[in-house]
DNA sequence: AAGTGGTCTAGACCACCAG
DNA sequence: TGGTGGTCTAGACCACTTT
């Protein structure tokens, strides 16, 4: 089954990933530094650097030449298109949410969600299909995949009460998200759950969260563009450019 | 000046990217290998390899083992969180930006406009319509409004050289954003000026800026979606605060 | 002076793909 | 079979910070 040994930098990696999960590297902490890896894990230095270069580059640890390196930390900034339950904003609308399901079931894993959830070693995924409907209208197409070792009680969850969202939240904290926004046009299937006219666009988003440093789950939420938008409103730090740039200089 | 001399895989990656912007080297184009890379420029292949890897995960190229390195399909993702220019995003990506105005000028404050800047006093606003253009492919209509008191020299700027967006960052401080996002279709001016086909839906961007306790500046931006998709990713804080170590390091 | 990270070399072995 | 990228080694020199 799992034919492909991770390699070496991967290896290390995930145990400085471990460590920050369980708890015991906590913000600030000094982790060990390259020449002390390379003696713990028996490799070349060049494989610690590249490890400890690429966390370094995704915002886990902090380097700093003479110093030494940190685990960083967790980041400012709250979300701009936030984590809400639609359930939750139907209902604070006065609104009736209800779901309808529409499909649910263990799926193998194929090379795109190998991808999306950078994990190569997974063998299979829980797949959910809900409608989400305000008032009897359908105003959400959601498609989510969820890594089965974040949630391994999915399934037992009755989804048309609890809402994924809701659940996953109640579970697992979420320390990243990624949003991919995309107008569509809609296929017949979502033409029909959506009960839409023709030539009628979508709002496509595409979201992935993580949790204890990993894709705990990929959801693709699709919407009728005549019946939601999207709104995002947030402060901004007027010095929080500088990683930014740093980031994309690199 | 420039004192540090630029590390030798970043020269590569930039003269990668030369390549790429000038046109010699267009999507789908074979890089030369890492072998015939390392005779040009006379470096190890460990070199060669960090900045072509490292290209491909920025998403500039696309590698394939025991094939070759080729240049990427550009994504054309814009930033949903940070208020990035559409310049810089698309010559990070290796293309060539131009702009071209449609429409220029002072405008009397109509009582949307009002609403939107939450000002009732004002008088007039500036008002432009750019269309940007990614290797002269239209990508984006901008049709912005400004607070004439935020920047009085507006008109000045040349803005087929330099973005309303960099011109409105230099002089002054952004502290909130207010994003709205949209699916629409288009209507036949923006049809025309996208170079779109029938039935194509467009993604549009509604976003204030507040400088100095006001709105600066109301825009619209409205994108081909087929060519293009809004992205935001960002960490959340489900753990403590910084500490001295964090402290040291700033 | 000692330790840290940043970079670089000149090899090497491997999996993969094309002819 | 030859070329490709993916990874790894065992050194090295450097800039930098702390002691």
């Amino acid at each position: 089954m799992n034919s492909a040994p991770q390699p070496l930098y991967r290896q290390v990696k995930e145990h400085v990933l471990r460590q920050i999960r369980s708890g015991d590297w906590p913000t600030g902490h000094r982790v060990p530094s390259e020449n002390r890896l390379v003696e713990e894990f028996g490799v070349s230095r060049m494989t610690v650097n590249r490890a400890l270069r690429e966390l370094a580059d995704e915002g886990v640890l902090r380097r700093l030449q003479g110093v030494g390196t940190f685990v960083a930390r967790p980041s400012r900034q709250t979300s701009l298109v936030e984590l809400r339950d639609i359930a939750d904003e139907i209902r604070s609308r006065g609104r009736v949410h209800r779901a309808r399901m529409t499909a649910r079931g263990r799926v193998p894993t194929t090379a795109v969600l190998h991808q999306r959830f950078e994990d190569a070693s997974l063998g299979h995924l829980f797949h959910l299909v809900l409608v989400h409907l305000e008032n009897e209208v359908p105003v959400q197409i959601e498609d989510r995949y969820v890594h089965p070792q974040v949630a391994p009680q999915f399934f037992d969850q009755d989804f048309e009460h609890v809402t994924p969202t809701e659940y996953l939240l109640s579970i697992t904290p979420v320390s990243e998200l990624e949003h991919v926004v995309r107008a569509t046009v809609p296929n017949a299937t979502e033409r029909a759950l959506l009960e839409l006219g023709i030539h009628e666009p979508c709002l496509v988003v595409h979201r992935r969260s993580w949790s204890w440093g990993r894709v705990a789950t990929d959801v693709t939420l699709t919407y009728p563009a005549s019946r939601y938008e999207l709104r995002g409103r947030h402060r901004t730090s007027p010095t929080g450019t500088l990683d930014g740039v740093q980031h994309a200089a690199s």
